[in-house]
DNA sequence: GGGCTAATCCCCG
DNA sequence: CGGGGATTAGCCC
């Protein structure tokens, strides 16, 4: 290699005389040279986030050679502090002198004349591919201040770079592509790690979601610790319970013929099972019209229903109510499709018929909606509270008229209430005149689903067109909440509201509130409980006595206390 | 091959 | 004209 090589144009990649024509175009200074400075490099590199490392700037051998910086006056008593360090020693083998004096040339030259040396060198061979880029790295000292720069602003305006690039001796193009690439790099950097976080946060949220369908798919009881899944033992239940009655059956029968012949009467029981079944319309249970608004259940002599079965046949229309009011909160579009001012999800009454295998009733009006919202009070607290009737009144004194608990079937399970089902029987209201008080009678299921998470599922026990009484019959399809603790004390709760209405009997007024949802519909329950939550978390958080002396009525106060008390 | 960096090209305000 | 995105060229590991 000589300084002929210069002048060699030869195009090629890591071809020394291309690297050193290119390194022609920034000049023909000359300096000695210096070399890497230990010290300043560890300076420089803790000024950089984690991808410019040592090793990654400066460390290759072949880097220092382009690291070499060219002693300039101007460079502040920086130059011989480098002087005393080398790295990589590669300023010690033949020849690279004379490769460095060179790079040093267009390194320290500035401005047009690298531009007129790039233009000379197309000029030079014009056949040739039209640029050939030089390898070349910044100094450390050069880009330890041009970090620090960076630090400080890392949009310089003309005149910082200008000042710049006669401190380091770099064109002032250089500096401000340095500043371009390095925002660049920054940027990329903070993708990355925000691309990391994100990642670890997608993990966690996976994890999670295993471990909570692992929890469904397999939970334990909470107060037992033994392995308890509610709908399972339910349905094993009801499955025992339909066997006993089968094999009762199967006594009776038995003890029938021997009664024949032994001259006893055994009465017959009838099982419910295929009643149960043949009328079970993808929860649209109809049940007989003397079954509901009544204090107690029939006898089993006067329906020909026995107990068990009874509570055989609502359980079944609980549990199949509960898990289709558990796909409704879980299932997006098409399923649901979002209302026009985006407060609530309605739902796509087809995909619903296609999803659970039902027909619309001909002449019959539905109406659902869903909304989800943040409750400030913990899942249990809420169950609790929809599960007794009066506490139920109490939080939705605008919704609830009147309500009573008709019929305990059952309390729960293992002293808990999880599993509780029970016959309700309420007066529902919009407190408007245009829209009169509604009964329902309707059973009521709630089941833990898993930690933390809770459903409470209404659905109507009346046939829609044997309801009596002219009031407006509107039947809830199952129709409920499903709940879930959050870590911050509230709740996640999505309501469904899902109901069937003869259209005819509906005054024509109220079918624009009921299209809307705004009658009772899923926001107006969501609302008033988020509404009566906040309230009640107030009234605990603030000293309030039963004799504190404040504008609510003393009947209001008192209900307002008791329900705070049981928060 | 991919990462890093200096530099270029090109679009847009 | 400058900034920024996309891209390239050259080098390194």
């Amino acid at each position: 290699m000589n300084f002929g090589s210069l002048f060699d144009n030869t195009p090629g990649g890591g071809s020394t005389g291309a690297r050193l024509l290119s390194g022609l175009s920034y000049g023909n200074h000359t300096a000695s040279t210096n070399v890497l400075p230990g010290g300043a490099l560890a300076q420089a590199a803790s000024l950089f986030s984690p991808p410019l490392t040592n090793k990654s700037v400066y460390a290759s051998s072949g880097l220092s050679l382009a690291l070499e910086q060219p002693e300039r006056g101007t460079n502040r008593g920086e130059a011989s502090m480098m002087r005393n360090n080398n790295v990589g020693g590669g300023d010690n083998f033949d020849g690279s002198v004379n490769r460095r004096s060179r790079e040093e040339e267009h390194e320290s030259r500035s401005g047009s004349d690298n531009v007129e040396g790039i233009s000379g060198e197309d000029q030079d061979a014009a056949d040739k591919p039209p640029r050939k880029k030089r390898y070349h790295r910044h100094t450390p000292q050069q880009i330890q201040e041009l970090e620090s720069m960076f630090k400080e602003c890392p949009h310089p305006d003309e005149k910082q770079r200008l000042e710049l690039s006669k401190r380091l001796c770099l064109e002032t193009r250089q500096v401000k592509f340095w500043f371009q690439n390095r925002r660049t790099q920054m940027k990329t950097q903070l993708e990355r790690h925000e691309n990391a976080l994100l990642r670890q946060e997608n993990d966690k949220l996976r994890a999670e979601n295993m471990s909570i369908r692992e929890a469904m798919r397999n939970p334990t009881c909470t107060s037992c610790g033994g392995p308890a899944m509610l709908g399972d033992i339910s349905l094993e239940e009801h499955h025992l319970r339909i066997e006993n009655a089968r094999l009762k059956d199967e006594l009776d029968r038995v003890c029938n013929l021997t009664g024949k012949f032994l001259g006893h009467h055994h009465h017959h029981y009838n099982s419910s099972l295929e009643l149960a079944v043949g009328n079970n319309n993808g929860g649209n249970f109809a049940f007989p019209p003397d079954f509901g608004g009544g204090a107690c259940l029939p006898p089993p002599q006067q329906s020909g229903i026995n107990g068990i079965d009874q509570k055989s046949v609502l359980l079944e229309l609980a549990l199949t109510a509960m898990d289709e009011l558990v796909k409704l909160a879980q299932s997006e579009e098409p399923l649901w499709v979002k209302s026009l001012d985006g407060e609530r999800d309605e739902l796509n009454q087809d995909e619903y018929m296609r999803t659970f295998s039902t027909t619309k009733p001909t002449g019959l009006a539905t109406e659902a909606s869903r909304t989800s919202g943040m409750v400030i009070i913990n899942s249990l607290a809420l169950v609790e509270t929809l599960m007794d009737s009066n506490r139920w009144m109490e939080m939705f004194p605008c919704n609830v008229a009147r309500a009573t608990t008709t019929d305990v079937i059952s309390g729960g399970m293992a002293g808990t209430i999880n599993g509780a089902l029970q016959l309700m029987n309420a007066e529902l209201q919009v407190l408007s005149p245009l829209v009169p008080v509604r009964n329902v009678n309707f059973l009521r299921f709630c089941k833990q689903h898993a930690e933390g998470v809770w459903a409470v599922v209404d659905v109507s026990i009346d046939p829609v067109r044997e309801n009596s009484g002219g009031s407006p019959v509107i039947r809830r399809l199952p129709s409920g909440c499903v709940v879930q603790d959050m870590s911050n004390g509230y709740s996640k709760v999505t309501w469904v509201e899902h109901a069937e209405y003869d259209e005819n009997q509906i005054h024509q007024l109220y079918r624009p509130l009921l299209r809307s949802g705004l009658g009772f519909g899923s926001q107006r329950w969501l609302a008033t409980l988020q509404r009566q939550c906040e309230c009640l978390a107030v009234l605990m958080s603030s000293n309030v006595t039963s004799n504190d002396n404040t504008s609510i009525t003393p009947g209001g106060r008192k209900s307002m206390l008791k329900l705070a008390q049981r928060m």
